[in-house]
DNA sequence: TGCTTTACTAAACAGTGTTCAGTAAGTTTG
DNA sequence: CAAACTTACTGAACACTGTTTAGTAAAGCA
């Protein structure tokens, strides 16, 4: 059936329109702002057709979480290329912090927000996050006979976990307690990194 | 002026019967159900009353950070106890990840949510947070001689960011994409930190 | 007692996510 | 081709949210 095709393309079609003009919201303005109705006047529809293509407000969050993905993969990709494995994984490190801070609000997407989790099952957020995950994984399996870590995942637990909290202490504020400037702590964050590679290679 | 005395008296009565009365909502019933108007019906007054207390939301959001940031440093205190400087900080370290997994909500106010940081100037936030963080400062400082960073403000950073990585990650269900159920991921969370120590220790 | 200040609230405004009845166009069938 | 059916869409409403304002009743002071 030809229709039923095109019927089936344009349904796709409207579900990227109101992806992409929700990811533009979302880089363009923040979480805050990126409403079903803001997004439906940006695509110059009524809110209640957004929910003809998508169940909620989280559904519609995770597709765009989906595409978030993505996009740090694509980053990971670009910049940790070094064909050392503990080079690799400190440029690796490293992209994700930068990425994190150059990018805040699809990082909470990615790795803050809620909603985007509330209506999903435990595989999904897999599909979403893994190829990104699995570019740690490797990355650490690559190095793992020059790192201090009896157990790879025990290093990509402590790695991921430093990262993360680097970035979500930095965007969401709470670096202020140090009383520095950001450029003094930007300076102390990459030395301290530094220093903690340095203190876990073998 | 007796009178004054007692009014001001009141005034900071009925303060503290908001905050409380949020305080219990925030830990029974999450940052989500926390409103203004929930907590106005608790406490018996019209929504409007609140504001002749407090400005906004986020100033009173900010007040029950200071309440929680005082139930943290009460938690390190009993828990971060030993002579040793390096097992205290093994201690402290511990006593953070094990508070921030017991109590998401209050975790979430102190460190992820905009919220209580909106109304804020720099040195607010430092009020709330500075006996907790006094006490991470003051035990890599004792500890300082035993490990392998040149900077304890290196270590500080690296082990409170590592701290709050793996609690955030925890708490906001990213830890899905190990696709480990919850006994394992605690468990090894816990063989991480044990050989994290381990191996920043000189 | 009369005047003023204080404490409080009802009601409204502007925003949110979401649902549902109704319409108008597109598609299929007799 | 016209009638019947299906699909795509929307206006308006519901139940929430934070916040402001005008008005009221009680408390304090002269």
């Amino acid at each position: 059936m030809g229709i039923s095709d095109r019927k089936e393309r344009e349904k796709q079609e409207m579900r990227k329109l109101i992806i992409s003009a929700a990811m533009d919201m979302f880089i363009k303005d923040g979480y805050e702002k990126t409403s079903i109705r803001n997004i439906a006047e940006k695509i110059e529809y009524s809110p209640a057709t957004i929910y003809l293509y998508y169940k909620d407000k989280d559904e519609l969050f995770y597709e765009i979480q989906r595409e978030a993905f993505d996009h740090l993969h694509a980053y990971f990709a670009l910049h940790a290329t070094a064909a050392d494995p503990m080079e690799r994984l400190r440029q690796l490190l490293k992209a994700y912090i930068e990425y994190g801070i150059a990018n805040p609000d699809l990082y909470d997407l990615m790795f803050i927000l809620r909603s985007p989790m509330k209506a999903m099952q435990d595989e999904d957020f897999w599909d979403n996050c893994n190829v990104s995950f699995q570019f740690l994984i490797d990355t650490i399996g690559a190095a793992k006979d020059y790192i201090r870590f009896s157990d790879p995942a025990q290093a990509a637990m402590i790695i991921w976990g430093l990262g993360h909290g680097i970035i979500s202490l930095s965007i969401r504020g709470r670096m202020k307690v140090t009383r520095m400037d950001e450029g003094e702590q930007a300076a102390l964050v990459q030395s301290a990194l530094q220093e903690f590679m340095q203190i876990i290679q073998k």
